[in-house]
DNA sequence: ACGACACACCTTTTT
DNA sequence: GGTGTGTCGT
C-alpha cells in the first residue's frame, strides 16, 4: 500500500483516500488527475473495501478507458475483469446485452454509427414523402439526438410551432424504425439504458447494491442523460447506494456544443450534498509563463468554480508570439521554427501544431509537405468507416440480424449483381405494406427482380449457415470471400489498399477473440469492457441469476455479436503511422488530455478563434476561452501563438484582427517576435535568409506572387496598406480590408470587429497605426 | 450502372 | 477552395 500512495502530493494523497462519500476532485490541466482516478480504484480494492466487482469506471473515451486499465493492472496484480471500465456507451451496451430482453431488444440488436443513423433517416424520410427542403435529414437527426441526450421520448419533447410537431412525429416514426430494424443509435444505448433502470426496481437495485463505487473521469463532459443515469445507479444515499468519485475541470468544458453540461458539476455537489470538494492544482507540465498565460486568460471566465494552476518548474521561456502577413507565411513561420526546435534536439512528435478548424491544416500541410517534414494529421477516417470495412461488415450484420435495413441497402447490390433502384423501390413499398423489413419483404418479390433478390437472401443465408460453426475470425475471412469483395477489389485499379483493409479484418477479429475472452484459456483482459462478463447478473422472475463461469457468456452473445458492437463503439484509430517520428497536426478540441514540449496554437484571429459563430450565443465566447486554455496547457515548454493578417478561407481572403485572447494574457509572460512585413511585404521578405529565392520561387503556392503584385497595387500613394492595423478614436481598433481610388481620393474599408465594418476616406479619416 | 456535371456546404467530436 | 451529394445523360 505504500507503495500505490508513494509520490502523491497531499492533495492527491486525500482524494484518492477520501472516505467513501460521494466526492468532486476539481482537477486542472497537468495535476495527474488519471493517477488518482485509478490509484482511487487500486486504493479501494487494496484495503479490502470493495470487490472488483463493486467497481464501476466511466470515460468518455475508449483510448481514456483503455489507459485506466492499463495503469490499473500495472499497479494491483489482479483480474481487471469484474470492474466495469469503460465509456459510457461501452458500458451501456454491456448492460442492455446482459437484459435484452427486460430492455425489450432483440438479442442481435445491432449499433448504429452516425452515418448508418443518417441514412436511416433519409430513407425514412423518403418513405414517409416528407419535404427533404423543409426537413433535412441532418436537422432531424440533430433533433432526435438532442432530445435524446436530454433523456427525452418524442411524447415527451415539447413541440412550439408546427415545424416541431412535424419533427416529434418523425422522431417517433424514427424509434419505431429502429425497432422494426432491431437497431440502436449511439444516444438509444443510454436512453434505453436510463428507462430500464427507471422502471425496472429489483434491477436498479440490484446494480445500485453492486456499484458500491462509481468514479467519472471528465465530469464537465456529461450531459443531462448521462448526469441522471449516474444518479439513477448510484442511488440515494439514504437507500445505501454507492459513492460517485466525479473528477473534472469546468475551466475545460469544450463540448457544451454536443449536449455537455458544466452545470451538472454544481448540480452534482447539490445532489449528492458533496462534503468533499478536492482542488488539484499543482500542475507537473508546463513552464511557468505557460501557466500564467493559462491563469490569466481563464480568469476572464466568470461561473468558474475557481482554481489556480501553480508548478514547480521555472518560469522557463516566454510565450512567442507571431504576426504573419498571411495564412502562407504564418506556415512558413512555423517550419522555421520548428526546424530550429529540432535542431535543438526535440522530437517532431513532441511538437504539435493546433488549429481552431480543420480547414486550416491544408496550407500548414502543405508547407510542411514541401519543406519534407514528416507530420501526422489527426482526426482523419477511422478504420470501421472506410467504406470497404463497411461493406464487410454490412454483410456480417445481415447474417447476425437480416433485419438491419441500412446494412442491407448498404451490400444487396455492391458488388453489383443487377438489382438496381427500380427493384429495391418496388421492395421497399412490400416492405412498408407489409410493415416488415426489406430482408423479410424479399419473398413477396416476383420476377426478375424477386429471383436476383432471392439469390441474394440466398448468399446471405448460406453465409450465415456455413460458418455457423467456425470461430469468428475464420467466420470473416469465409464472409470476405462469399460476398465477392475480395474478388471486386482485386480487379479495381486502386484496389490494393483495400484488400489489405480487408484482410486486416481477420486480425482485428483475432485479437478481438483474444481479448474478449471469446477463445479458449484465460485472456489476458485489457480492452475495454463492452461485454456480458461472468459475474454480472441476469435476471429472471425468480431473481437474480450470476453467471459464475465464462462459458456462460455464449449464451447472451455470439462473438459476431460482440464484433459487430465492437466496431461500432470503437472505430479503430485513425491511418497509423505507428511508430513514425512526424508532427502533430489536430484540432484544439482533440488536443484534449494530450501534452506536448512545443505546441503552435495557430490562427489566433477574431473570427477564427474565439469563432464568429460563437460570438452570438452569450456563453460562446467563455467556451471559446476553455478551448484556448486547453490549447495553452497543453505545452510542456515552449509554447508559440500566431495570427495572420489575410488568410484564405471557404475560397475568400478575410482579414481579420487579432484576437481578442491577446489582451487577456499576461504582458511580461509574452515575447512578440518583431513581424518580417511592415511596411514593404518585398523588403521584409528579403530580410530573412532561411528563405531562399529558388524556395520562393518554387514555393508551396502561387499565391505569394499574387500578393506581391497586391500589395503593389495596393502600396499605392494612400500610405496605408491592406491587412495593416489601425485604430480610429470612435470605432476603436480595426484591420484594412481593401482600399479603393488613388492617392488624394483613398477610401479604405475599414473591419473595426464589434463596431462593424465601415468604409472611410482616408484623407479625412483620423487613423493611427497599430504596430508592435 | 456509371461517369460527368451542378450544387450546397463549410466549427469543434465521440460514441 | 475543397469535398461530398444529387441528378442527368449515355
Amino acid at each position: 500500500m505504500q507503495n500505490l500512495l508513494h509520490n502523491l502530493n497531499p492533495e492527491q494523497l486525500a482524494a484518492v483516500t477520501l472516505p467513501s462519500q460521494s466526492a468532486l476532485i476539481l482537477a486542472g490541466a497537468g495535476s495527474g488527475k488519471t493517477r488518482v482516478l485509478t490509484t482511487r480504484i487500486a486504493w479501494l480494492i487494496q484495503t479490502g473495501q470493495v470487490s472488483p466487482a463493486g467497481i464501476m469506471a466511466v470515460t468518455f473515451t475508449n483510448k481514456a478507458a483503455k489507459e485506466m486499465l492499463t495503469r490499473l493492472s500495472s499497479m494491483l496484480p489482479i483480474n481487471t475483469r469484474g470492474m466495469w471500465i469503460g465509456t459510457f456507451h461501452g458500458l451501456c451496451n454491456r448492460l442492455l446485452r446482459t437484459h435484452y430482453k427486460d430492455a425489450a431488444l432483440p438479442q442481435a440488436f445491432q449499433i448504429l454509427d452516425s452515418q448508418d443513423q443518417l441514412s436511416l433517416i433519409k430513407r425514412m424520410l423518403k418513405a414517409a414523402n416528407v419535404d427533404d427542403e423543409k426537413y433535412p435529414a441532418k436537422n432531424l437527426m440533430y433533433f432526435i439526438n438532442n432530445a435524446k441526450d436530454q433523456g427525452l421520448r418524442a411524447h415527451a419533447v415539447e413541440a412550439y410551432d408546427p415545424i416541431e410537431r412535424k419533427m416529434v412525429e418523425l422522431y417517433e416514426l424514427y424509434d419505431q424504425q429502429c425497432q422494426r430494424e432491431g437497431v440502436v443509435d449511439f444516444a438509444e444505448l443510454l436512453l434505453r439504458s436510463y428507462e430500464l433502470l427507471a422502471r425496472n426496481g429489483p434491477l436498479r437495485h440490484h446494480y445500485q447494491m453492486r456499484f458500491r463505487h462509481i468514479l467519472v473521469d471528465e465530469f464537465q463532459d456529461t450531459n443531462d442523460l448521462q448526469y441522471n443515469l449516474l444518479k439513477l445507479l448510484a442511488g440515494h444515499s439514504e437507500e445505501g447506494g454507492g459513492a460517485i468519485f466525479a473528477v473534472g475541470d469546468d475551466d475545460q468544458s469544450i463540448y457544451a456544443f454536443r449536449g455537455a453540461n458544466v452545470g451538472n458539476m454544481q448540480a452534482f455537489e447539490r445532489d449528492f450534498r458533496v462534503e468533499n470538494l478536492i482542488k488539484l492544482e499543482q500542475n507537473y507540465r508546463s513552464h511557468g509563463h505557460i501557466l500564467d498565460s493559462a491563469n490569466f486568460l481563464i480568469a476572464n471566465n466568470t461561473k468558474r468554480l475557481g482554481k489556480n494552476l501553480r508548478t514547480d518548474a521555472g518560469q522557463g521561456e516566454q510565450v512567442r508570439v507571431y504576426e504573419a502577413s498571411s495564412d502562407l507565411e504564418e506556415a512558413q513561420w512555423i517550419i522555421e521554427e520548428s526546424k530550429s526546435l529540432m535542431g535543438e534536439g526535440l522530437l517532431r512528435k513532441e511538437i504539435a501544431i493546433l488549429y481552431r478548424s480543420n480547414a486550416q491544416s491544408r496550407v500548414i500541410e502543405h508547407a510542411l509537405f514541401a519543406a519534407g517534414i514528416p507530420y501526422t494529421v489527426y482526426g482523419g477516417l477511422r478504420y470501421f468507416q472506410r467504406a470497404e470495412v463497411k461493406h464487410a461488415i454490412a454483410y456480417l450484420q445481415l447474417m447476425d440480424n437480416p433485419h438491419n435495413d441500412s446494412a442491407f441497402l448498404r451490400v444487396v447490390n455492391f458488388p453489383t449483381r443487377g438489382i438496381g433502384v427500380r427493384s429495391i423501390e418496388q421492395l421497399q413499398m412490400a416492405a412498408d405494406t407489409y410493415g416488415v423489413s426489406l430482408f423479410a419483404a424479399v419473398p413477396y418479390m416476383t420476377g426478375k427482380a424477386g429471383t436476383s433478390l432471392g439469390n441474394f437472401v440466398k448468399l446471405v443465408e448460406s453465409a450465415r449457415f456455413e460458418t455457423q460453426q467456425l470461430a469468428l475470425p475464420e467466420m470473416v475471412r469465409v464472409v470476405l470471400e462469399r460476398s465477392t469483395l475480395l474478388d471486386f477489389y482485386q480487379k479495381e485499379k486502386e484496389g490494393a489498399d483495400r484488400i489489405e483493409n480487408l484482410e486486416q479484418m481477420v486480425n482485428a477479429a483475432t485479437q478481438f477473440v483474444q481479448e474478449e475472452g471469446f477463445g479458449q484459456g484465460a485472456p489476458a483482459h485489457l480492452g475495454p469492457q463492452a461485454l456480458p462478463q461472468a459475474g454480472d447478473a441476469i435476471l429472471n422472475q425468480d431473481g437474480i441469476e450470476v453467471f459464475d463461469s465464462d462459458a456462460a457468456l455464449p449464451t447472451v452473445m455470439s462473438p459476431l455479436s460482440a464484433f459487430l458492437s465492437h466496431a461500432s463503439l470503437e472505430a479503430g484509430d485513425a491511418q497509423a503511422q505507428a511508430g513514425q517520428d512526424a508532427m502533430q497536426l489536430m484540432t484544439v478540441h482533440s488536443a484534449k488530455g494530450l501534452e506536448f514540449d512545443a505546441v503552435f496554437i495557430t490562427g489566433l484571429e477574431e473570427g477564427l478563434f474565439p469563432h464568429e459563430s460563437s460570438a452570438r450565443e452569450t456563453e460562446g465566447v467563455d467556451e471559446e476561452r476553455r478551448l484556448m486554455y486547453v490549447a495553452i496547457t497543453r505545452a510542456r515548454r515552449r509554447l508559440y501563438m500566431s495570427f495572420t493578417q489575410q488568410r484564405m478561407l471557404h475560397g475568400q481572403t478575410r482579414f481579420n484582427m487579432k484576437s481578442r485572447f491577446f489582451d487577456e494574457l499576461p504582458e511580461e509572460s509574452l515575447k512578440w517576435l518583431s513581424p518580417r512585413v511592415q511596411t514593404s511585404w518585398f523588403a521584409g521578405r528579403k530580410s530573412q535568409t532561411a528563405w531562399d529565392d529558388a524556395e520562393f520561387r518554387n514555393g508551396t503556392d502561387n499565391r505569394i506572387a499574387q500578393q506581391i503584385s497586391q500589395k503593389s497595387a495596393n502600396g499605392n500613394g494612400s500610405g496605408w496598406r491592406v491587412g495593416e492595423s489601425v485604430a480610429h478614436a470612435k470605432f476603436g481598433e480595426g484591420v484594412i480590408v481593401n482600399i479603393e481610388g488613388g492617392a488624394g481620393a483613398a477610401r479604405a474599408q475599414i473591419n473595426f470587429g464589434k463596431a462593424g465594418m465601415k468604409v472611410l476616406d482616408l484623407s479625412v479619416a483620423k487613423l493611427e497605426r497599430v504596430g508592435r
